[in-house]
DNA sequence: TAAATTCCTTTCATTGTGAAAGTATACAGC
DNA sequence: GCTGTATACTTTCACAATGAAAGGAATTTA
């Protein structure tokens, strides 16, 4: 690898992924002017930069009856909870997100759960490590 | 398309996918004790389903100097604003996430951007919709 | 028991991908 | 000003992935 900076060719290109990755690289080509194989080329290069990450699936949580989209902040109680905290999230597959934030409160977490008893029984949980702030998704523009 | 219930192996297709979206269905159905062309079919089912809505990337906008990440709780002071906001939000990159919510606030999104300057830029412009709180994400663990 | 249905496998044609070789352009050093 | 080197592309080619079609096994329905 030579050049290590981004050009605004690998911009779009990076744009088309993100809108569709299963695009052909042949017709990623097409639209900023390249070759299948030069893009191929620009994306194994973005890979090794560690821009792009890898590749997903955009999906619908709904659909399978995760019809619950909470936003939780986190007030941690205890300056000592933190490790054990984290590995309580880390195998909680209802969290999906976590962050250690600054501002309002100690960590914010995004929780995707079928039922509203189900959100209850885990922020119950969450009690043991500290207070917290609720807000429910109902309805994404974005 | 006949049954248009999941089962177990469309569930552990769809782990596959969240992981790793570049995983050749071959593959996939090592995994699953299925042929690759099974593999596809039910992919094709779970799109029709709108399960699966498309494919994008996993990527690191700090790579790319937008080492800012802001969480944006919104507090609406007109209702007759909402309109204005929306269209506003829509039409800047810059917040990646909008969310109606019930809670906290009125509305909560996610902000990227390359300088704490940006953001307060972006803060300002704001206010002619309502208040706001702010957390900042300095790190993510899940 | 026979027919229909579902979901799979096998086979095959088409398409996408990455490696290799060749070409054009820019730039450094003599 | 020329030559060597590097970069990034295109072209060519072999291989792998994909989707369509046909056929088979297992289950359901009458």
């Amino acid at each position: 690898m030579t050049n290590s900076t981004m050009d605004d060719i690998d911009l779009r290109i990076l744009n088309c992924l993100l809108e569709r990755a299963d695009l052909p690289h042949k017709e990623i080509g097409q639209r900023v002017h390249l070759t299948g194989q030069a893009v191929g080329a620009r994306v194994r290069k973005l890979q090794e930069l560690g821009v792009i990450e890898g590749y997903t699936i955009r999906w619908n949580p709904d659909k399978i009856g995760l019809s619950v989209h909470a936003f939780v902040t986190v007030f941690m109680t205890s300056n000592h909870a933190h490790q054990t905290f984290q590995s309580f999230v880390q195998h909680k597959e209802q969290i999906v997100e976590l962050h250690r934030v600054g501002g309002e409160g100690c960590y914010w977490m995004r929780v995707r759960v079928g039922t509203q008893a189900e959100l209850t029984a885990l922020l119950d949980e969450l009690l043991q490590y500290g207070n917290y702030k609720v807000s429910l998704s109902i309805g994404q523009m974005k």
